[in-house]
DNA sequence: GGTTAAATGTAGCTTTGGCTACGGATTAAA
DNA sequence: TTTAATCCGTAGCCAAAGCTACATTTAACC
């Protein structure tokens, strides 16, 4: 048995991880730029309350990812790519956040829950999630 | 939209990792133990599908932190720390599954995405699946 | 224009979770 | 009892995400 075929669900740890920082930081770099104009390395440690350097090396990778762009010294900005995942993200986040209140959790506690839960969920179980806000709003 | 001011939960990043991986170690141990036994690192490679080398690090680091014990070519055991964690795990899970079942999410879809957001429910938010469950079920 | 504080970059360390390759241990079968 | 398969440990590699310490750049202010 040379090769495992490492299928769907357990392939998170490490590819998804990638994926989840991806997500989170262009996210982060939307609506930093959406609120203050623009997005500096140190809004960027700021908001997730890590070393500027940290924050340095993720923007350089994923730069070279095309989901970002900057220069040293100066501002971050999203790719377009950047930008459409950055919009993706966003949406769910939203779907997460709203479906959390809607069941009753109170906004803090359904802020930062959704946060972590957003890049778990499915497209199936976001669909399940969307269904009840409607249900439950209308 | 204004800024959020996150100071608080991203502390997370390291150490909740830490956490979550704690938790799914012991709670398949739990699990394997419970059909069919005893638990072997072979089994636990099967069961995260990654290979034996990453659980044998890993079952090394959670015998130092007293969750399971084990000795070399022998099977794998939870300590009384560890049997606690499981139990408190695979309850969390099992709520965080009912929930999604009992949203229509599709079992297979459920079982996936439960072990995904199941480290990161607070307890608030578990209360109210808890209670949507509760209603829904009653 | 020079000084200085804040923001970034760079070097280099740690831990964690992946891997392959190889060798030793255990166990079941012949 | 020897052999073969399987399991497991060790060595040693990689990448990601965290850090401190130090160097550099930018920008603001006198």
């Amino acid at each position: 048995m040379a090769e495992k075929n490492r299928s769907i669900p357990h392939q998170r740890t490490r590819d998804h991880h990638a994926v989840e920082t991806a997500e989170d930081y262009v996210e982060a770099v939307y609506e930093i730029i959406d609120s203050k104009g623009e997005c500096r390395v140190k809004d960027l440690a700021d908001h997730f309350d890590v070393s500027h350097v940290t924050v340095s090396r993720i923007v350089g990778r994923l730069q070279k990812k095309d989901l970002l762009t900057t220069q040293p010294y100066r501002p971050v900005a999203l790719t377009a790519q950047g930008e459409k995942l950055a919009r993706e993200s966003k949406k769910r986040h939203e779907i997460v956040l709203n479906f959390l209140l809607a069941i009753g959790v109170d906004s803090k506690t359904a802020e930062i829950d959704s946060e972590g839960i957003e890049h778990h969920v499915s497209g199936k179980t976001l669909a399940a999630m969307k269904r009840f806000i409607r249900e439950s709003s209308g």
